[in-house]
DNA sequence: GCTGGCACTCCGACCGTGCGAGTGCCAGCA
DNA sequence: TGCTGGCACTCGCACGGTCGGAGTGCCAGC
């Protein structure tokens, strides 16, 4: 039917001017602004369908329409076509990430950039544990009986732990100890790391057994098991700015709600590289993101995702802009980490 | 005089009630709630010459006062008696800190814990690089001429930097390089690593002159000289809960500020293990700090501070207890720091 | 099935009023 | 000399009523 589909162009000019005008916005201003070919009276009997289906509602009797999340999903899914990124955006995007020095640096710009372009909070994962694999381990002795171990992934991650050693230790030791786990663990997956500890067991040297036991154990312990990920988190001050109206009130629920991080890492390692992943207000099970709505999408190279990374803003955002920002930015972050 | 004196009360009296309540403060008021022992006639003449010395003023005609930067700033000097710790305190900031792995996780626990307490923006600083020692370098290789170089300092920081090496390198020169590394810089403070590079480059055996140079040279480059330090945010939350009324209106700009980091960095690192610093309002010279205080405090053991952290939050706030749980807190990380 | 017209609703801005809190000043008192 | 109670005055703010405008739903006509 035709009729559906200009229904549905009423819906997607709705959702376009109120998020560049964030006020209801009503049948006659839309007749103005876009020529959709007929009359606000006809609107306006769209409007009630769109209504009805629950698509938009209206504050209060007698103001405009706003759209509602199923009304944003419908746009999302149907509606909105990638908005290219202009020259000068991803010319920022690669001045921003050039000259990083190391994956704090790069994690920290790209936070700043995707805050930046999208105007709104922006969230980075670090690249997961699990997903990496071990490039080297390294035991510094830190005290007699005191050990620091430190990982570095595959990824640039480099991690540390103390371990307390069951009996005093020398210089000799730890050099065979970094030996024999660099031989057992390099190259291997964190997640199968478990699997060497038995063998590597076996082929140590008698006299280190009890060391290499508990290193191995606070190894697979903290840092394969919990999987404790982190987050950078910039452009919070985007949540202040404007969207003091976005989020009724107050916007301090939101902002507890990403110094959790735990909450947001669940969401934002939920990802595929590649596919840009939105989740509108309601979809989201936690209380305090109700309001919000999130892009996100895994970056790393094409055959495995590192880690995610998204923003999160009021659902009232302009989505196809920022799913084209957040995409380009997992791009280039991808890139720039397979060079290091 | 025993009528500075009183004067003096007056205004202490005031600070306390205004910080509880957020109102200005009339004669009546402080004259209910204090026992001055004068009506508040007698009070209200006191204020007039408060106010003339600029301690306080009113909002508007006939509404109460409310103490300005000045008069706080006498409060926090003259007035103030430290607030002790409630044993429930002393003990939470033992739990919280408590079982931290490594320095990511002590601060981060360290930030969460100040803006618990305080409930204000919690700010700490990482150790700084310039002021901590060598306490293990390590080269590891991540392509055939590019070298992963990662410092670990006796503060418990790990930094990271990739270096591209004049010539291809095998394993051996890697080895060889740690030794030698570690032999010229362990121990050494990093301001001083710069006079060990001579001596270095003489001993090094001919086929590893190059490499030794590039790597002292990135080393000294992106370690030492920028002291490029790092800084811990936490509690923002606290910003747009109640203080939506004491920054006037947005607190959008000390957001921002708080993300630039450069800013809190300066003001964070001017301190003293052990002397707790405060600066009020005017007092900063950045613009956006302008309308809030900041409270620090140096930790570290107490021969030598590795870093600073305090709070940031609106000049009206309860500073003696602040400037407890900042000293305490600090106290405690400097502890739990010297253990690892 | 679209359109113009029309009556209706309701929010929000505007305005005027009154109240209450707080002040400054003054005369009286210890 | 310094404190006190009294008093007139000021001013912000909460309250309540009014008005205009924007937007709607419905209906009759094309």
């Amino acid at each position: 039917m035709a009729h559906d589909e200009r229904r549905l162009e009423v819906l997607r000019a709705i959702v376009q001017d109120f998020v560049s005008t964030n006020d209801p916005v009503g049948s006659k201003a839309l007749a103005d602004r876009h020529d959709l070919g007929v009359s606000p009276a006809t609107i306006r009997n769209d409007m009630a369908v769109l209504e009805e289906q629950g698509y938009i509602t209206q504050p209060h009797t007698s103001a405009g329409r706003v759209p509602t999340d199923k009304g944003y999903r419908l746009f999302v899914d149907r509606l909105s076509a990638v908005k290219p990124l202009s020259v000068a955006e991803r010319r920022a995007i690669e001045r921003f990430l050039d000259g990083a020095v190391d994956l704090h640096d790069v994690l920290g710009r790209t936070v700043r950039l995707l805050a930046q372009l999208t105007r709104q909070v922006a969230v980075v994962q670090y690249p997961t544990l699990s997903r990496s694999a071990v490039r080297h381990l390294e035991g510094v002795q830190v005290a007699a009986a005191r050990l620091m171990l430190v990982l570095i992934t595959d990824t640039g991650r480099v991690e540390q732990r103390v371990v307390d050693c069951p009996a005093d230790i020398d210089a000799g030791a730890v050099a065979e100890l970094r030996t024999l786990l660099n031989s057992a663990f390099s190259g291997v997956k964190l997640t199968d790391a478990g699997g060497k500890v038995p063998d590597l067991l076996e082929t140590a040297p008698q006299h280190l057994r009890g060391l290499v036991a508990t290193v191995s154990a606070t190894l697979l312990e903290t840092l394969v098991e919990p999987s404790e990920d982190r987050l950078v988190i910039g452009g919070t001050a985007n949540l202040a700015r404007g969207s003091a109206l976005d989020f009724q009130g107050t916007v301090s629920p939101l902002l507890e709600a990403l110094e959790e991080q735990v909450v947001v890492l669940r969401l934002i390692s939920e990802v595929d590289a590649g596919t840009v992943l939105v989740r509108i207000g309601e979809e989201n099970d936690h209380e305090a993101l109700t309001g919000a709505s999130l892009v996100t999408v895994g970056y790393g190279s094409r055959d495995r995702a590192l880690g995610g990374l998204g923003i999160v803003g009021p659902t009232r955002m302009d989505y196809p802009m920022n799913m084209a920002a957040v995409r380009a930015v997992a791009r280039y972050v991808g890139q720039t980490l397979a060079e290091s």
